[in-house]
DNA sequence: TAATCATGTTAACAGTGTCAACATAGGATG
DNA sequence: CATCCTATGTTGACACTGTTAACATGATTA
C-alpha cells in the first residue's frame, strides 16, 4: 500500500466523467470520486482548487468529444458536402441525446466559462468544425454571413437536443401537440434536418 | 407574534421565485427561504414534499409568465401576423436572456417533468402560442407540417437562447469566430431572425 | 366543550464542500 | 550519502445542506 497514489489527477477526471454521465453532475460528489479512488476526501484538493474546477475538466473533455465527432463527420470521404453537414447535424443530436448529463453540465451556468480559459477554448473550438463545412457548402460567402448562418445552424440543433431532451414525452403518456411533434421528429431526425436546414 | 403565518405556501414560492433567479436554482437552499418567512426551517416541508417540488412550482410559474408574455406579442392588433410572429421570436429570446436563472430552471434537469403534472402542463401549454402563430401565417398547412414547423422554430429560438446565455463572450475577452458571431446576432436580433426563420 | 387535524417547532441524522494542520515520500542539492 | 524541499497524501473540524421523527399549537368542526 503505498502512500502515493501516482496517478491520481487522471483518475479522478475519468472518474468523475463516468459519475457525471451516470448520475449527472448535481448528484456527484467530490467524496465519493475520492472514494472509489481508494483515497482520501480531501486528496482532490491537491489537484483541483474546487469542485467546480474539476467539473470544467470534465465539460472540456465533453466539448474535445464532441468536436472529435463532428470532425468525424465532417471527414467521411465518400460523402458530398451536403451530406457530410447532415451527418454533422446528426452526430451532434445523437452525441447531445445520449451522453444526455455530460451535455447538460457542459451547457449549465454551475461552471463560470470565463473562469476557465480551457474549457473556453475547447467549448469555442468545437464551432470551428462547422464553420469548416459551412464555408464549403457556401462558397463566396461573406464572413459576417458565414458566422451568422453558423449560429443559426448550431441554435438549431442545439435547441433541438434541448428542446428532445427535457419534454421526454417520448413516454407519450400524454397527447398534445408538443408531443406529437417530438415524437415524430425524433423518429426521423434526418427528415427533420433537410427540411429545417433547407439544404 | 402568532404561531401560524397564515400564507406560507404562496410566500415560500414566490421567495424562492426571486432568490432563484436572484442566485440560480443550485445555490437556493430551503433552510434560507424558511429563514427569510421567519418560520423554522422544517415549515416548508408542511407544504412542498421536497424542494425538488418547490422548485418545480417556481418553473411551472416561468412557464405560465413566458406563456403569457408570448400571448402578450400575439395579441398586438396593429401588427401583421408576421410581424407578430417575429415579435414572438423576439419576446422569447428577450425572458430567456433577461430571466436567466428562471430560464435554466424551467429546462433544467434536476426536476423529472413527469414527477409534476402541472408543471407538465405549463410547458406544453407554452407551446400553443406558436402553434397559433404558425397556423394562421401558414394556412392549408397539413397538422404534420405545423407540427414540425413549430419545434422547427422553437428549437431555434431556444437553441440561441442557450448560446447567447452559456457562452457570454460579450466581454469581448477572446477573439474567435464563436464570439465574433455571438456579438453580431447578440446586437441585432430582430435581423437575425428575419434571415433565420426566413419570413 | 371536546376532539381532530392542519400547520407550526425543536432535535437529530447523514451527507456535503472546504480548510488548517500534520505526515510522508521522492527528487534536488549540499 | 545525508539533508532539505516540495508535491502529494491524511485526519479532524467547520458550517452548511435536505430530510425525518417527535412534539406543540391553534383553528375548525362535531
Amino acid at each position: 500500500m503505498k502512500y502515493h497514489h501516482g496517478n491520481l489527477k487522471e483518475e479522478l477526471i475519468s472518474s468523475a466523467c463516468i459519475v457525471c454521465e451516470a448520475d449527472g453532475h448535481d448528484r456527484m460528489s467530490l467524496r465519493s470520486i475520492a472514494k472509489e479512488a481508494k483515497v482520501s476526501q480531501t486528496a482532490p484538493y491537491r489537484h483541483f482548487k474546487t469542485k467546480e474546477s474539476l467539473l470544467a475538466e470534465v465539460s472540456s473533455r465533453g466539448f474535445i468529444e464532441l468536436k472529435e465527432i463532428l470532425h468525424n463527420a465532417n471527414t467521411k470521404k465518400t460523402l458530398s458536402t451536403r451530406d457530410k453537414f447532415l451527418e454533422m447535424g446528426q452526430a451532434y443530436i445523437e452525441f447531445g441525446l445520449s451522453k444526455r448529463n455530460t451535455y447538460d453540465l457542459m451547457h449549465s451556468s454551475v461552471i463560470d466559462k470565463n473562469q476557465f480559459p480551457e474549457l473556453l477554448n475547447s467549448a469555442v473550438g468545437t464551432f470551428e468544425e462547422l464553420v469548416y463545412v459551412l464555408a464549403e457548402l457556401n462558397p463566396g460567402i461573406s464572413a459576417k454571413d458565414l458566422d451568422i448562418k453558423c449560429i443559426h445552424h448550431w441554435a438549431l440543433v442545439h435547441g433541438l437536443v434541448g428542446l428532445l431532451r427535457n419534454e421526454n414525452l417520448d413516454a407519450s403518456e400524454i397527447d398534445t401537440p408538443a408531443a406529437n411533434a417530438m415524437g415524430l421528429v425524433r423518429s426521423d431526425i434526418k427528415s427533420f434536418l433537410i427540411s429545417a436546414l433547407e439544404v
